[in-house]
DNA sequence: GATGTATTTAATAAGTCTATTAAAAACAGT
DNA sequence: ACTGTTTTTAATAGACTTATTAAATACATC
């Protein structure tokens, strides 16, 4: 039995209910209702049920910027960061199925959480090393004629468009061809061997 | 002038919020506001505000799937296909950026409406005569030996990846890069280009 | 112009939600 | 065991919601 600290388990409850429900179909009732509390601890903790949730979001976006800046560092040649990147990315984003909705969705729905990550991500020194690094990977095979000439951005949306988009649309893979967690799991890693396929090839001379 | 139709006028007013701001956020005092007239006629003309979304969901999906089977039928070659159907597939949601994040959005917060989608769109007969002119056109390119062995699903999965994440993202884009509409344009039409490549050289054997 | 129907309004019921407050309970340290 | 602090609860204010109702207005047809 794990020592109660209501405190974290309104964190737990609420990360769970925003990431399935989003920030306005989750209320601080069905948060305390989950834990089995009093509805006012979520103002006693975090003051307001949107300070709650931006440390909840913060606290994602964080776990999963690292995780993508940590896989590039790893790579030395550009196919295989790609090849890396994805199938990390998969194994982690498959670990957390509805992250890259909530994520994708509230930074859509509310323009204040974009100016955040712009300030926090895009204009930090660890995105522009990032995005340096891998321009470099890309001008390296460009010069040497593997590849085609193209923009590291282009490549990086490429990516992500493909990976973020397999787990945004997997509710409606599983339901309208009536697949069980297995079946999921079988459609996402072959997308996923697929994706690589698509992208090596799609840059290559 | 427009003769005065409320009840329309009420639907378009809904259109856009819905579309803007989502279900929950929108409430019928927010519409009936934006036409100037009075809270109780969306439940006059439409019962329920649930309703009211059913309709334009309904309209705005058969819009968006009529679309896409129609671009198939005028194909000949299957890198026609590709080419013709992403360009139009762009144009159409150039002049309705919001739309993409608009039906994936409900279809992942609501199992209910992927049911409905299941029994209206992809059980239907139009939908099998859709997917198999396409299974046909890369079965024909696989054996002339153009086209790697690919299932016709992925293929159609990549296109409506890339495209559809292009214009979720698209806010993101603009308030990270700081772009005004031109800057978004020219955006769009360059990533248009770019994944017409990487498509068609990514099936390329 | 009277009469029946369709449209629109004002008022409000009944519910939900967040945040606040004061009191109660649990827990320290002495 | 007493005292001060932290945690938790119950109660509730106040602001929204959607939907319903009955009354008022506009419209059409005879």
């Amino acid at each position: 039995m794990a020592k109660k600290n209501l405190e974290s388990e309104i964190m737990l409850a609420a990360e769970k209910l925003f990431i399935e429900k989003g920030f306005e179909a989750t209320s601080t009732t069905d948060i305390t209702k989950m834990v089995g509390c009093n509805q006012a601890l979520v103002n006693y903790y975090f003051r307001t049920k949107e300070k709650l949730f931006q440390k909840i979001f913060s606290q994602k976006l964080e776990h999963i910027w690292s995780f993508m800046t940590l896989e590039s560092n790893k790579s030395i040649s550009l196919f295989d960061f790609i090849s890396r990147f994805i199938n990390a990315y998969f194994e982690e984003l498959t670990t957390n199925k509805k992250l890259p909705f909530f994520i994708i969705n509230e930074l859509v729905i509310n323009q204040e959480r974009r100016k955040f990550i712009r300030e926090e991500i895009i204009l930090s020194d660890k995105f522009q090393n990032y995005y340096t690094t891998l321009n470099n990977l890309v001008q390296a095979e460009v010069k040497k004629g593997t590849i085609r000439d193209i923009e590291p951005s282009d490549l990086l949306l490429h990516i992500i468009s493909l990976t973020v988009f397999t787990f945004i649309s997997l509710p409606l893979y599983e339901d309208f061809f009536l697949k069980d967690d297995v079946g999921v799991q079988n459609y996402v890693n072959d997308r996923k061997e697929e994706i690589i396929i698509l992208i090596i090839n799609g840059i290559r001379k």
